[in-house]
DNA sequence: CGTTTTTGACCGGCGC
DNA sequence: GCGCCGGTCAAAAACG
């Protein structure tokens, strides 16, 4: 159980405090955590019998980042009602997005995705991980841009969060860090009110990542490196 | 009326 | 062994 757990890590930069991702949850807990001035809050999929939990946050040091846990993966499709618990108020920044490339007040998401989803293959990529490539863009209705890195860890990577900066070269030597992932795709806003979203797929492949190192570098510095590196050579491959 | 949120208490793991 | 901290539970309140 604890080895096939997946962990995905999603930075959003967005001013509400939630992803929405096309399931239902149920808040079950909040938390003051210590190094962070905002409350971590934990949330369970409403869908009965789905294992999925997730823990929203902020960024300690930037309001504007939540950081989105997802464990587990469901069992289940997403509700076809959509009616998700919260509203998708980040769409709408999010498709300012557009406008905003590089600057950090964009909808980008980054995903960071921590855990073993397929304890079997270390090496595989999104196409071995059918599951988690749809997960991705259809859940991923938050906004324009979503990349998902997968880093193999092994179990004791549970701290997502460096405390202190490494540099990339010794982030790819960590043994728990030994595969990653990058999966990136774009995914069209699934409420009603994101219809008018039409284009911001479109900076997909530059906007986000540009954003991207802004936001995760305030983050997970570490990880980030690798995003770039990632997302500038390996990201493609997922979507077409 | 059913479902979800809120919030304090409780429990287990970890470091000292 | 003790205290701290993160995560979960559960009862009551709120909401649609």
């Amino acid at each position: 159980m604890s080895t096939c757990e997946s962990r995905v890590a999603v930075h959003t930069s967005s001013e509400v405090d939630f992803v929405n991702d096309g399931y239902r949850w149920r808040k079950y807990g909040q938390k003051m955590v210590k190094g962070n001035a905002n409350p971590r809050s934990y949330y369970r999929c409403s869908n009965p019998g789905c294992p999925v939990k997730k823990h929203v946050e902020r960024a300690s040091h930037d309001s504007k980042i939540v950081i989105t846990t997802y464990e587990g993966q469901h069992d289940h499709e997403i509700p076809s009602g959509r009616s998700v618990t919260h509203n998708a108020a980040t769409n709408t920044h999010t498709m300012d997005i557009d406008g905003k490339l590089g600057t950090k007040s964009g909808g980008n998401t980054v995903c960071v995705d921590t855990g073993e989803r397929n304890c079997l293959d270390s090496k595989s990529r999104l196409n071995k991980r059918p599951n988690e490539e749809s997960i991705t863009n259809s859940e991923a209705g938050d906004m324009a841009e979503f990349r998902v890195i997968s880093l193999r860890n092994e179990g004791p990577e549970n701290k997502l969060s460096q405390p202190e900066q490494q540099n990339e070269d010794s982030d790819m030597k960590d043994d728990s860090v030994s595969n990653d992932t990058v999966c990136h795709s774009s995914s069209k806003v699934p409420c009603r009110s994101n219809e008018h979203a039409k284009d911001e797929v479109k900076t997909t492949s530059e906007g986000s990542k540009d954003c991207l190192n802004v936001v995760a570098g305030h983050d997970t510095p570490s990880t980030i490196s690798e995003f770039s590196k990632q997302s500038t050579s390996d990201a493609e491959p997922v979507q077409s």
